[in-house]
DNA sequence: AACAAAACTAAACAAGCGTTTAATTTAAAC
DNA sequence: GTTTAAATTAAACGCTTGTTTAGTTTTGTT
């Protein structure tokens, strides 16, 4: 699938990608987003029409492949427990290399004010937790799986474990000595990754 | 220890709470507050100097006491998984009672742009941490907890997990039929709790 | 080369922003 | 009751905001 936007219009998504992740919606200006991609502030409006709507265009822009990534996992030949596994590293890589658009969705598509947009966001959502599910499901039957989990809290857990450490970003730089970017993206990539999938590992298996 | 805010101050401050909360900081207008508090717009610098300042008391006046709640966690007579349980549940309880500053936490003293209020936040959660970490230790020495688990990436587990439900509010209400408030109060207290508590403990007690 | 559509620009728009000023009302102290 | 300080107000300040306008340049087609 092409995608639908042009050359310029990519330029000022990336920048407003940068900025909206940095400062916020609310705090980047169209001002700002047309110096920092060296266009006239007019081209903003002219090719999306408004600011909320370059908001819509970039979520777009970045989140139409996640689906297809996570439905093919399901479909390997592989132990549930390495399916989610592999889930969680997917998660994990997914996020942690898009940082910006997701800390914007995180952010911004919380509250009442942007609910409209939300409609296509909560599809996205509801499709990725019918993956989680059929693989919990399949362990469950295999009896590996224990089966008074709540299935659709597990995201949270891994999600949210994975945003709170990178929302307190600067916190655990400094109290894990993660001096430079490179040893603090390692750190994500292997202990954070791995306390997560031992994490819903046990939650998954351990009988009280 | 008495407040240092006046009856005046405390009026602002839990009505920018509220506009904070709900549409954060920058999205957030003095008068936006002025209004909703029926008061003067000249009464915020007056009273507190700056916008930016009012942000800064409203952290003080809302984070001052759950130190010694932790603490107090710490010193009673408890196995350490009830302590954990315990810790886990106040912690849901504290941030699901006092949603609005939590929120405004976790979205306004994430970026660089606040860096220096930052340093008062940072030693309010390595307190936080250190009262997690001699349970943690205690149940460890007692041969109850395994002793590979990464203690500092709990705190992430279990306040990442809420946050991440609560902050995907209208999903999780769709999702889960919680059509009222009391519902997903209810929800929140009963099931996500307790899919915390038995995350964090097979987390810690699970051998592979 | 002539034309039309698309791309782009500088300037202006009204509205909202945080903050300050200067004047007035209220409260407290003597 | 007078004086002094604190609280409160309406108005204005200069600045930034998102968007639109009207005009110019560039590009592609015949």
């Amino acid at each position: 699938m092409k995608s639908n936007f042009n050359d310029k219009q990519i330029q000022i998504l990336e920048v407003a990608e940068i900025l909206f992740a940095e400062k916020g919606f609310d705090g980047t200006s169209i001002r700002n987003i047309a110096k920092l991609a060296k266009i006239n502030i007019a081209m903003v409006s002219y090719y999306f029409g408004s600011k909320e709507r370059l908001l819509e265009s970039l979520i777009v822009y970045r989140t139409s492949d996640l689906k297809n990534q996570l439905e093919n996992i399901v479909q390997e030949e592989l132990e549930p427990i390495d399916k989610i596994n592999k889930l969680i590293e997917l998660y994990i890589n997914r996020i942690n290399s898009n940082r910006g658009i997701y800390r914007i969705l995180h952010f911004e598509f919380t509250s009442k004010k942007r609910e409209q947009n939300l409609q296509a966001f909560s599809e996205l959502k509801k499709g990725n937790l019918k993956s989680l599910e059929s693989i919990i499901e399949e362990g469950q039957k295999k009896g590996i799986f224990r089966k008074d989990v709540i299935i659709p809290l597990i995201t949270p857990t891994i999600l949210g474990t994975f945003f709170h450490f990178h929302m307190n970003k600067p916190f655990f730089e400094n109290l894990l000595n993660l001096k430079t970017e490179d040893l603090y993206n390692n750190y994500i990539k292997t202990n954070l990754t791995k306390h997560i999938q031992q994490t819903i590992k046990a939650l998954l298996i351990y009988e009280s």
